[in-house]
RNA sequence: GCCUCGGUAGCUCAGUUGGAUAGAGCAACGGUUUUCUAAACCGUGGGUCAGGGGUUCGAAUCCCUUCCGGGGUACCA
């Protein structure tokens, strides 16, 4: 509806003799309790007419009904001016632009963006809060991908450290030479017992230290396993045959296992880095840092910057001894990526724990010069949170993916079943339909809230159902498809010239025509939560508009029929559509 | 202490660059099926938008301040 701003600025050159810029036109959708489906609000425009807000609307609304065409009649409240946009503009804009088959598509923008997700450790099994991490980097993947980006998926493995030495230490002392396949247990959930037995034995020779007279933080130091631990790894860096050996093998059924549960997810990658090769990275560019100033040394060696101007702290970016920190590695590893890809930008999928990291790892490598730092963006997202507190795998007290999603398929199963739909279905289809389903309500809950907010899960209430989830809109989804099936639908564009489409109908051409714009708003944001949001909104008035209108099945062949199918195929084509961005499917019957 | 992100209905969450009487879902209660899928639809109740102050014609939204919660805070990743 941009007409109108053009027609608006046109009405107050003449009405007061004054240009005035769009940003002054602020127009707004009408609220449902008023008549029209424009609003201006004239509060700014009462500056420039020197008149109350109640007169310059019914002045500027008299010009508009006289001159532009499309606006038949309007209303005054207070200052808002409500706009009547003629039926046929609608149905001109649905048939001309909604129908098109590449209505929502945007064109390749020729613009290459790096999405990093999912970067697990490979000392445990994922849980809930990884399942965030995933969801999200895969759907920021895809709408990028619908916003026109060249997208490149990575992951950055997290798959030497001293988490992995316990892991493999614990393995060797109270393993018994246990294997996925001699235990039957997935590869990544094996490695993670022995991940919690470390613990467990670990914080038993602290207990008996303490017993001792050694405060806390000593009997953690001097622990015999964290020293075997560190040993261990020290045993790695120096390529010991024996530990890189074990270190392959527990990494191999780690990443067995893993590959089940993205596979589950739906989740994929390009391209892989695993920080065993690039943990040693970041040197040259600590030495660039020294060349350039941007770094400086202490007397002890170490290399830090100093943030203090930008209201940050002194940071480390090399210790005394030369070996590495997490920010040297990452900023080695950025410009790997970028050498690798040349990419205008690169998203980091991220905890909002490490919001500190990135924001000082963007600045060093913009004090560095590089000019490709401008298009780093740290996309934070807030843990999950359970209602007695935070996950901690140590202890335990996590929502593990895999059996989660497995709970999440079984409730799709107990309840579709329970409503009968599914009887005249082959197994096959049925558990496809039921991975469907349980999955659609496990990421729609997880992307419907917006990234930054951190997110309550209780594992005691199962994921909904009903209401806004993703089964509703799936479920919206499959009752047009059948609804297209019994009517024999054939694609036509209609005709304009029919009158009488009801208030829904309305609702639904303007809810389908933000469509692109809610891309557009989502991919800018780097938040699918919107265009969830959105997607909910368009199922719930396809729902009442169903409901509404006698059975379209039964109508006689006719303008209405097929604009009344039209408006449903293109329902849902938008979410489907929608709905893959967010990485779900939308069944054809459910 | 400092930095940072949050606080909206009993619960989980929406709420565009400031716009009209703050919206959904769940839960509770009531209703709708001889008609295209009732995982649906319609209705009722439920609010000091954490508190206070300010800017403005207009504030959940912007500014200041206090309180509560999460996270971070120089050699973990």
């Amino acid at each position: 509806m941009n007409f109108i701003i053009a027609a608006t600025q046109k009405a107050i050159l003449e009405l007061y003799q004054e240009e005035v810029a769009e940003s002054v036109i602020n127009i707004q959708e009408t609220r449902k309790e008023f008549e029209g489906q424009a609003t201006i609000v004239v509060f700014p425009i009462t500056k420039i007419s020197k008149k109350s807000p109640e007169q310059t609307a019914n002045e500027i609304g008299e010009y508009l009904v006289a001159n532009v065409a499309d606006v038949t009649k309007f209303n005054v409240v207070k200052g808002f001016l409500n706009l009547s946009i003629a039926e046929s503009y609608f149905l001109k804009q649905f048939n001309e632009e909604i129908l098109k088959p590449d209505f929502g598509v945007y064109a390749p923008n020729g613009k290459k963006v790096m999405v990093e997700y999912s970067s697990p450790n490979t000392n445990k099994p994922l849980h809930l809060g990884h399942v965030r991490n995933n969801l999200l980097g895969y759907s920021v993947s895809e709408l990028l991908k619908a916003y026109g980006y060249d997208v490149i998926k990575v992951n950055l493995v997290n798959d030497r450290g001293i988490h992995i030495c316990k892991s493999m230490l614990a393995w060797q002392k109270w393993g018994n030479g246990e294997t996925p396949e001699s235990t039957g247990l997935k590869g990544d959930h094996l490695v993670g017992k022995y991940y919690v037995i470390f613990d467990k034995e670990y914080k038993k020779e602290i207990d008996a230290l303490k017993a001792e007279g050694q405060s806390e933080d000593e009997a953690k130091k001097n622990a015999p396993l964290i020293k075997e631990a560190q040993q261990m790894l020290l045993k790695w860096e120096q390529g010991d045959e024996e530990v890189v050996s074990l270190w392959k093998t527990m990494n191999e059924w780690v990443y067995a296992g893993f590959n089940i549960t993205y596979k589950n997810l739906g989740v994929d990658f390009d391209k892989f880095y695993y920080e065993s090769n690039t943990y040693l990275l970041g040197k040259g560019t600590v030495e660039e840092g020294l060349a350039k100033g941007v770094f400086f040394k202490k007397e002890d060696g170490s290399v830090w910057i100093d943030l203090t101007a930008d209201g940050l702290d002194q940071k480390l970016v090399l210790r005394a001894d030369g070996t590495s920190v997490y920010i040297t590695q990452d900023l080695g590893t950025a410009e790997m990526k970028h050498d690798d890809f040349n990419m205008d930008e690169s998203i980091y999928v991220v905890g909002n724990e490490q919001d500190y990291h990135f924001k000082v790892l963007f600045l060093i490598l913009e004090k560095l010069g590089k000019s490709w730092a401008k298009g780093l963006y740290h996309l934070s997202y807030g843990m999950v949170d359970l209602p007695n507190g935070k996950m901690k795998s140590r202890e335990g007290t996590v929502v593990d993916a895999d059996e989660l999603i497995e709970s999440m398929v079984t409730t799709a199963r107990e309840k579709t079943e329970e409503l009968g739909k599914t009887n005249d279905f082959s197994e096959e289809d049925k558990e496809e339909l039921y991975k469907n389903i349980g999955l659609g309500a496990l990421k729609y809950f997880l992307l419907k809230v917006e990234p930054k907010k951190r997110l309550l899960f209780n594992p005691a209430e199962s994921i909904d159902f009903q209401g806004n989830t993703g089964p509703f809109i799936q479920y919206t989804h499959a009752r047009i498809k059948s609804l297209l099936s019994k009517s024999n639908y054939q694609f036509a564009v209609g005709s304009e010239q029919f009158s009488g489409i009801s208030e829904v109908e309305l609702e639904m051409i303007l809810q389908l025509a933000k469509y692109p714009e809610e891309i557009a708003i989502a991919a800018k944001a780097y938040s699918p939560a919107s265009l969830a949001n959105y997607l909910y909104e368009l199922a719930k008035l396809f729902n009442k508009f169903y409901h509404e209108v006698p059975p379209i099945v039964k109508t006689e062949e006719g303008e209405v029929k097929q604009f009344r199918l039209n408006l449903s195929k293109k329902t849902a084509d938008v979410i489907n559509a929608g709905m893959l961005i967010l990485g779900i499917t939308s069944p054809e019957r459910m």
